[in-house]
DNA sequence: AAAGATTGAATACTCAATCTTA
DNA sequence: TAAGATTGAGTATTCAATCTTT
């Protein structure tokens, strides 16, 4: 998504689409090249424990990934298939459900971490300087930010 | 995609992908609060607009946006559907077909692009320096430029 | 009525199989 | 046989409608 360069940000945006959409699919293929899951699926289950003994309710999890409720409740379903997370029924509030994390989803959790840290390694970190990587983390934590508060707004 | 802050890099990279998530959430957002069409709708138009007589080919197209064959079969039948682009068969070589916008295409591609410029400004520039946003696309074309040469080892 | 979660229907995406032309 | 493109089947995602509990 970019114009003619408006020579202003000599298109950083449209620099910044690009390396999400190929590095995202460099971790995917090698995810998938190795029997690992999906992004998705990491991020439930890292989210899941962390979260540890305060568990989560299926609309916080949704929250949290930034995706639809329906789309978590199928996401779950197949992390449930799989083994890897299981329902709790809430007995105080019977219309809630927790998402917890099993043995199992914990192990495949940390296997998966080993190759996407090394991913991410090969990928970005190790194109980039200490410098570079602090003035990406701090400017696009003040999009994050200032997107926060539009969406506040917005309310 | 993220673990226990690894220190190194202050986590750039799980800022990156939320900056990501959020933004281009927020774009989508306004593009079907105006009737306008998506980015991937928009990358198409814009990638046959620049084009123009040099008619690109379906594979070229696909190449260029980074999606399966496919999939830019089936986005190309919707645009034609909405008389955004229309398909034109090589006398040449007669197994390729061309993709090519219509002048109702050129007209919303330009409508969409006035309401994706004030978003890109409002969402990113804005709560960027010029000296970040150029770290930014210099970092970030570093990152890509790594992914390039990766896969053409893979080859 | 509202909150929490799920379901059905429509749409979109991916993979492998297919069709046509070279 | 291979290149260019499309199709079918399976899977994933979204929106609105539904169900249950508060």
């Amino acid at each position: 998504l970019s114009s003619m360069s408006t020579a202003k940000s000599t298109n950083a945006w449209g620099m910044f689409l690009m390396a999400h959409n190929r590095a995202t699919e460099e971790l995917e293929r090698r995810a998938a090249a190795t029997g690992l899951p999906p992004m998705d699926w990491y991020d439930v289950l890292w989210a899941l424990e962390r979260a540890g003994d305060t568990r989560l309710r299926m609309s916080d999890l949704a929250d949290m990934m930034v995706t639809s409720r329906s789309n978590l409740t199928r996401l779950l379903d197949r992390l449930e298939a799989a083994g890897l997370a299981v329902r709790e029924r809430c007995s105080e509030d019977r219309r809630t459900t927790y998402a917890v994390i099993t043995p199992e989803g914990k192990k495949l959790r940390k296997k998966a971490w080993v190759m996407y840290e090394k991913a991410i390694e090969d990928v970005f970190n190790s194109q980039l300087t200490d410098k570079e990587l602090s003035t990406i983390h701090d400017g696009l934590s003040k999009v994050v930010q200032n997107l926060r508060m539009m969406s506040a707004v917005q309310r």
